[in-house]
DNA sequence: TACCAAAATGATTTTAATTCATTTAAACTG
DNA sequence: CAGTTTAAATGAATTAAAATCATTTTGGTA
């Protein structure tokens, strides 16, 4: 049983399907869906129109292809923008500005997300994973004491997504670039405290309600892992 | 001059022309973009293929007049849903749980809004007024001195669509029908004070003496279990 | 080198949008 | 109200692009 020729076969062919990836992905965000003939993307692969089928059923299955990817490779960009040490908030901040300006960068991928959507949900999946990194940097926040106890994350994830969303449609329809206002703004929004531009955060003197928080935190930490 | 027959003949086409959309939009809800053809459209109008097409140039033309159609109305309920009386979180609150309520009742159709955004933008003037139904609600409550005059109108727009389109694509994904807790919690955050549901619990601040009862509740326990 | 199976090809088929020559209905005129 | 003109409607024919599939090419194996 030779592993190699195996295995070279194997990459030959991933090579091949991302090729075509990267062909649809360019004429997709150039033309739109409808826009997008598959032989230009073929020509673009610089494959025959039937090889495209050998890979993807139909359009709308190389379609999620190229969505289910882009969420991929989102959901590893944001852990790595992700500081394991930080706080939180601070881990939030982060991401949020990974997002915004990731969804600026690729607009029109992000667009064609909702192409895909009604159909076949297989790309949902790495939408759905892509999530979970907030979900994760919210549950750590709240283990941690650093957010209340009855914080809801379902609710506040829509918040995030739907907010920093709405805000690069408008930016792009404004023909704007990434603003740092939008992060601060929602973040202040999201944890608390009033509006109206960033303000540097500064005022770390706790109030006794920060403290109380943290107290009970700490408690119910204990409490869960039944140590005693 | 007779305005009679001209005045009926008008009343006619835009009759036919409504039944046109009417269709358009049941089979585009039910089929989507792509699933709908312009023949079981056409069948379910009651005209020829050709028909459709003097009407609308192309069949994308006919989705902006289906989109553009939904938002329309989406104003005229929404106004008459508004209490002119009322300050400007009232109002807001019966904006939200309208605008949630709607695009619940009707998501279908406002999933295809986006597919009829990128190319000509003629519907997309139909969701700008809309927009400004919230607008008018923020200016006023500025205005009046319900909300600082610093508030970031346009930024907290995004917010309240954001959220609950998001919100509303959480329910669908669950199926589940439509929650009042959305819309307190987003009038919570964008109004001030903390979120966890409705505003039952109030946000006192505890006092040097509560948190030393806690302290010491935490330490006998630890004590009691004397795990460490 | 010869063979086999997997992969690739592109001409052909199929499907659905769009057009347009023709028909039908409505509005106007004297 | 018959005749004429203009507008609206029709659906068969055209066109465009997705999807299929019989055939060819390639790469690995003995």
């Amino acid at each position: 049983m030779s592993a190699t020729p195996r295995n070279t076969s194997r990459e030959r062919i991933e090579a091949r399907e991302s090729t075509i990836l990267d062909a649809a992905e360019g004429i997709f965000s150039r033309s739109g869906f409808d826009g997008a003939k598959i032989s230009d993307i073929a020509r673009a692969a610089s494959v025959a129109e039937g090889t495209v089928y050998l890979y993807y059923k139909n359009k709308r299955d190389l379609l999620a292809g190229v969505v289910g990817r882009f969420w991929s490779q989102l959901t590893q960009g944001a852990e790595d923008a992700i500081d394991p040490q930080a706080d939180a908030a601070q881990q939030l901040e982060q991401l949020a500005r990974y997002h915004l300006q990731s969804i600026l960068d690729q607009f029109e991928v992000v667009s064609l997300t909702y192409r895909a959507r009604p159909q076949q949900e297989q790309h949902l999946d790495q939408v759905r994973e892509y999530v979970r990194v907030f979900d994760r940097i919210m549950q750590r926040g709240v283990d941690r004491g650093e957010l209340p106890t009855d914080t809801p994350i379902g609710q506040l994830r829509d918040v995030f997504f739907g907010t920093l969303e709405f805000s690069a449609r408008t930016l792009k329809l404004r023909g704007q670039a990434y603003d740092h206002s939008i992060v601060s703004n929602l973040l202040l929004l999201m944890l608390g405290r009033r509006h109206g531009d960033a303000g540097t955060n500064g005022g770390n003197n706790p109030s006794n309600r920060d403290l109380m928080q943290r107290l009970e935190s700490i408690q119910e930490q204990l409490e869960k892992r039944g140590a005693w």
